[in-house]
RNA sequence: CGGGGUGUAGCGCAGCCUGGUUAGCGCGCCUGCCUUGGGAGCAGGAGGUCCCGAGUUCGAAUCUCGGCACCCCGACCA
């Protein structure tokens, strides 16, 4: 008999109550006693060191190394890029007092670090033959909102930043489009979340930006969130620090730069993507365990002989390459360890009890369809590769059948607005380029344009609000 | 900052209106027995500044006043 213990609220009834369950429930993250602060719990942060290891290799792959830039940064750099100043100060943690005596100069705690960054390379750059600089550090940045959620928006959160200075335009608009390119690769073939790539509108790009680029991913309640920008930053910060080099012709310019990043939102991200109502659900590429096996037996003899049996196909799987553990607690039943495991999003399960043991076979279950198949015991560890490549691979097949089944074209405002604010998905709308009628979307709906995408044709069409010219779609949603 | 709500065991709550034995229930935790193929059962046990402060009273979790914290909804954002 199939018996389900309630602990976790469904997806149907309150999504975010079933988002904050799950968080809590696969002990991912815990509330900090700071009000907007969680802790990241080691389960939650070896999915966290996890998604590092992939994109940092990304990252060295494109040329780039790591630094480290303080946390503190003097108030008179925050203020010399005014648009920057503009867009961050609101929302920022200012040192006023060290050691006991109130600091001449106020320091800012970190939202981003651009401009100490930009102090540094002024003193670093002074020929093209010192670019481009490939810098990239991962730190923790605070930023003070107003509401906030576990993973998606904390006061304080980790991330990764690339900061790059180019010679030319050409140089650094290329970078910013090779790293959100890179994002968009990191989501898909490792997250098995596909993302819509493309350019935001300058009421939605960064503070300091020419132009921000993202990739945007659609969540189980059909919103929209941002799961990672690059920032084209043109020479506002090369100009506001006095950023300059000899180029080839032995003129003095400005530097060009890009700055990209993703959080550990990416983590609330995952979760939205793929998890279910009995619990989280890991792509196995990102999973910190890949196999569980839960021996099953009753007297001591039989629980000799099962966990022998479990151990030696632990070193198996081990041997394969696979991450896995066996569970030979005897304080917890094995439909408790099944309901537990499921809850805790590892991808597949083994089960070997004394009846598996009689005929040479074990049972594997799959966590994103819950599958059960028996299998020799000698051929477990050969198949696991291939059942983690299916679940990876299913999981992207499913998120981007739901992407594609809740993108809706529309020409008409009024189908627009049902979209958006009944949540049904991204409505796929002609713009005319003016924020007059932008605003006049989020003002009526609080639905934003998400990005205008890349991959979308070119095509005359007439602006879904004022109905004047526009030659492309974008993409407008309720967005995280 | 506006509107609403809640503070009682690790978690979820009841008790408060109508003050009065030792503050209770479920889950979890500990010990033992028994069980183990989808969150078992029984018995025993540990665990409390009833958010804080002042007041009323013979007596306050309960009534009064003041404070604090957190949550939800709105305004800002990765």
């Amino acid at each position: 008999m199939r018996f389900i213990v309630a602990k976790i609220t469904t997806r149907d009834k309150d999504y975010s109550q079933w988002y904050i369950d799950i968080v809590l429930n696969a002990k991912l993250a815990d509330y900090a006693p700071v009000r907007g602060c969680m802790v990241i719990r080691p389960n939650g942060y070896a999915i966290w060191e996890k998604m590092q290891q992939a994109l940092d290799g990304m990252f060295k792959e494109t040329g780039h190394t790591n630094a480290y830039f303080p946390l503190f940064i003097p108030e008179s750099f925050m203020t010399k890029e005014a648009e920057h100043v503009e867009g961050f100060s609101p929302e920022c943690a200012v040192v006023t007092h060290g050691g006991g005596k109130e600091l001449d100069e106020k320091l800012y705690v970190r939202p981003t670090s651009e401009t100490i960054i930009w102090s540094m390379y002024k003193k670093w750059i002074q020929s093209y033959r010192d670019l481009p600089l490939l810098y990239n550090q991962w730190a923790n940045v605070v930023r003070w909102e107003m509401r906030t959620r576990l993973f998606l928006r904390t006061t304080e959160f980790l991330w990764q930043e690339g900061h790059t200075a180019h010679e030319t335009y050409e140089d650094a608009e290329a970078e910013a489009m090779r790293m959100i390119h890179v994002y968009q690769r990191f989501a898909e073939d490792y997250m098995a979340v596909p993302v819509i790539v493309g350019k935001k509108s300058d009421a939605e790009k960064f503070a300091g930006a020419v132009h921000t680029y993202c990739i945007e991913a659609m969540m189980q309640d059909n919103k929209a969130l941002q799961a990672g920008t690059s920032h084209y930053l043109g020479q506002n910060f090369a100009r506001a620090f006095d950023v300059t080099y000899q180029d080839r012709t032995g003129q003095q310019q400005f530097v060009y730069a890009t700055s990209w990043g993703v959080s550990t939102r990416l983590v609330g991200a995952l979760i939205m993507s793929h998890s279910d109502d009995q619990g989280l659900v890991v792509p196995p590429k990102l999973a910190p365990t890949h196999v569980v096996i839960i021996p099953i037996f009753r007297t001591d003899e039989e629980k000799q002989q099962v966990c022998d049996a479990a151990f030696t196909l632990k070193k198996e799987i081990s041997a394969a390459g696979f991450r896995v553990d066996v569970d030979d607690r005897d304080q917890y039943k094995p439909g408790w360890k099944f309901n537990e495991y499921e809850m805790l999003g590892v991808p597949l399960r083994i089960e070997i009890g004394p009846r598996d043991l009689a005929s040479g076979v074990c049972t594997i279950a799959r966590r994103d369809t819950g599958e059960k198949t028996t299998l020799p015991l000698t051929e477990a560890a050969g198949k696991t590769g291939g059942l983690l490549d299916s679940i990876q691979n299913g999981l992207l097949e499913k998120a981007k059948k739901r992407l594609q089944e809740h993108l809706f074209v529309t020409d008409s405002y009024d189908q627009l607005v049902d979209i958006v604010t009944k949540e049904k998905g991204f409505a796929k709308s002609h713009w005319c380029g003016s924020p007059v009628c932008e605003a006049k979307v989020k003002d009526q709906t609080k639905a934003t344009i998400r990005c205008i995408p890349f991959d979308e044709p070119e095509e005359a069409g007439s602006c879904v609000v004022c109905g004047g010219a526009s030659s492309k779609r974008v993409i407008f949603s309720k967005a995280y």
